[in-house]
DNA sequence: CGCCCTGTCTACCATTTGGTAGGGAATGGA
DNA sequence: TCCATTCCCTACCAAATGGTAGACAGGGCG
């Protein structure tokens, strides 16, 4: 079994995640990307010209990571209530692995045009293909009636929240361990499910 | 009747909450609110020593606006649902009145410590009496049973998604008008209120 | 060997950043 | 009138930032 190194450029599409992911973009500088890394600048810009070059092959790949995670889990098997939960729960799957990814979504959403365009427009399909199956939900009356975009918001800053929030998670005397995970994802189903689920 | 300009200090604290509120604290530099506010950079720094002193001054003055209406709105008449429903009214008033604000919150909290520290442990005493409120109401059989901090940081997220996640927003198809904004409030304490109430 | 290509590095650079030093106009009180 | 205080300014500065230019090492291949 061959010992495989990650190449240079994958580890700094990495280090870019772990650093952008929860200090932020502007905060972090190429310089420091590099001093992670162990390795010079300048081989950052050889790999990607610019640091939004480096912005937008990260938010490619991630985006298509979390992307893929969601989708299998809309294949799978289950309908109605089951569906929800297996996304949601796929999504919180990502984020026990990779807890950095799901701090880029909420940092890159922040970050306005043109990153965040080009985010979202990857995910457009996924989003179209979740309003729907919640709209022919509420038609089939096993759901509430919503504004299922509006909901489709709901959903995702409440699971954005509850896995991002680290500070305010702090305030309320929670300490963001892997087992707090996993009691923040009960709740979020729990909740979801008494908002959605019609008698 | 006078004509009464605001002085110097409150409309650096107002560009700035401005700016920072949307563009973000890294991404906004003294010279760029000192342009927005057609004086010098170092006028700013005379009021405020350093860009953290004027971060923390605003951390201050926005709390304290925020803890205000959401202290009113809990001393306020009503019980139970209404009084949660009094309190998230309150939030998206204050949304609507300044928009920046919530935006502010959600940049602090991202910031993390030192400001995020300071932001909360200002914020503490509400949060400890929203959570006792929270925590009768469940004792009283009339609110679903759920961990009263957790809760409250899946309310937080959603209020605050649904007022400040525009980008989103905007993927979703939604205009982020003032209009919009009164279906978002609608559609928010209506979820909440399925997800909260029993029976 | 000699050549080229890939990948990393050192050396710079222009601009921007937060911040310092200090000048000067206005005001008001002695 | 003189002085002190308040407030805003121009003139700088050191450090950090994203980015350019180009040298150099190594390997594959004719």
């Amino acid at each position: 079994m061959p010992e495989v190194v990650a190449p240079t450029r994958e580890r700094i599409l990495d280090a870019a995640l772990a650093a952008w992911g929860t200090r932020g973009y502007e905060a972090t500088s190429l310089d420091a990307l590099a001093g992670d890394l162990g390795i010079a600048k300048q081989s950052i810009l050889y790999w990607f010209p610019s640091k939004e070059t480096l912005l937008d092959a990260l938010i490619a790949r991630s985006t298509q990571e979390l992307a893929q995670a969601m989708q299998t889990a809309l294949d799978g098997a289950g309908d109605g209530w089951a569906k929800v939960e297996a996304v949601v729960r796929s999504v919180f799957r990502l984020a026990a692995r990779r807890p950095e990814l799901l701090g880029l979504v909420r940092e890159v959403s922040r970050l306005g045009p043109p990153a965040a365009t080009r985010m979202t427009g990857e995910l457009q399909p996924l989003v179209r293909r979740a309003a729907d199956f919640l709209e022919s939900e509420m038609d089939a009356g096993h759901m509430r009636r919503h504004d299922p975009s509006l909901l489709l918001l709901a959903i995702y800053s409440t699971v954005i929240g509850m896995i991002t929030e680290v500070e305010v998670l702090r305030a309320l005397g929670e300490e963001p361990t892997a087992r707090s995970l996993a009691r923040r994802r009960a709740d979020v189903l729990e909740l979801l499910r008494s908002a959605l689920l019609t008698g």
